[in-house]
DNA sequence: CTGAGAGTATGATTAAGATCATATATCCTG
DNA sequence: CAGGATATATGATCTTAATCATACTCTCAG
């Protein structure tokens, strides 16, 4: 089941048993809280089942999703040199997570170079979709950020017709919107035949006007 | 007088002559651009002396900094799993920088298990600042971004009195705001006497109103 | 040393998105 | 299955920062 994760795949077969044997499985209830601001770092997470949203809440009460993690992605790399959390981790529906402990999976950094690089290598895209993510917010408006989301959705998907991950509200802090925001701006898409909602899922009509909106 | 970098200062001596055999020094002038988005990533950059502006524009011209590099530090350092860089680099003024080559950088990285899990813990400090970016981005008003700036530099050049490392244009978009708004709002910010302007220098008046504005 | 270009500064206006308000639909939970 | 909580949805209003406009200052290159 862990080989489904994506930073995993190309692990040999023996790391593949050390990762296991340093890593703890949880279950999480819907609504329950992984971690608070605050709280001793053990070390990062990996979805197995279900979806965790990890955010920030401001003094007024404002919030920002840094991510909404799924099935086979991982959370909270950043703990690893750490003594806190800083955010908030959430289960958004039931779900099962894994907890790799920071110091076992530092062990095994250092005793594999080739695991180290690729480590290092998932950490760099993370940082290039941290820039992303940074342009867009201050650069893009609602609707491109939004349309932005769908094809990114569509990709890791690899379909026209791709399913939400979790309700729009939680999407709307992901986006840095307001949830009103979000849904007055996603009608705006549908009105002009961009895409189509039902529910949880959404049809692309218009892969190529959704582009141009994000430019 | 590479020894000044942050991230190498723990390294020893026989790795520093490897990083200075695989790192090439180059002198840029003011205004001169070190790359732009599609050109060919050779590696990661540190600046010796001088300062650069690493950036990125919108199709209708609006500028996003992800940073402004003074000596000591170092930019684009994702691109050493990349085949292009994917920002525009611009000294702001006469600078000397070293180019760290990747693959070379890589074999480094590989051959010394330490100097991995340091570059690791270099890489992670990013991306939480990153989110730090996004938060403020997200849900901090003009204000508190430019309080939150000030307070930065006060820390790193370890002075109740701190220098603006470039021009205010250029912090502006660093701060994802625009000019305009960052000449006014820094008034404001005089006017109930937080900070005092002088040229490119500030003087904090009240550091507790500052840190409240921030939260 | 002088003039063009860039940075600094501030006023007036506008537009975009947040906020406040309200209503319906949906989902769990007891 | 009934009802309370939460999500979805949309209208009205308000605030904030962007935009547009103008002017002064500083720097550097000819």
């Amino acid at each position: 089941m862990m080989k489904k994760l994506p930073m995993f795949s190309e692990v040999s077969a023996d790391l593949l048993t050390r990762l296991k044997a340093i890593s703890k499985q949880i279950s999480v209830r819907k609504g329950a809280l992984l971690f608070s601001p605050g709280d001793a770092a053990h070390g990062f997470f990996a979805v197995l089942e279900g979806a965790v949203r990890v955010y920030r809440v401001s003094p007024k009460g404002k919030e920002i999703s840094f991510e909404i993690a799924c099935a086979g992605q991982t959370f909270a790399e950043a703990s690893l040199f750490s003594d806190e959390y800083r955010c908030c981790a959430q289960a958004l529906k039931e779900s099962t997570v894994c907890l790799i402990r920071k110091d076992a999976f530092l062990e095994l950094i250092r005793k594999d170079p080739q695991f180290a690089t690729d480590w290092l290598h998932f950490l760099s895209l993370k940082v290039i979709h941290l820039h992303q993510r940074i342009e867009e917010l201050s650069l893009k408006p609602p609707g491109a950020r939004i349309a932005s989301y769908i094809l990114f959705l569509s990709e890791i998907q690899n379909s026209q017709t791709v399913a939400l991950p979790v309700h729009k509200k939680s999407i709307a802090t992901l986006l840095g919107m307001t949830h009103e925001t979000f849904y007055r701006t996603a009608k705006e898409l549908e009105d002009v035949g961009m895409v189509r909602f039902d529910g949880q899922k959404i049809d692309i009509m218009d892969r190529s006007l959704l582009e141009g909106l994000v430019e």
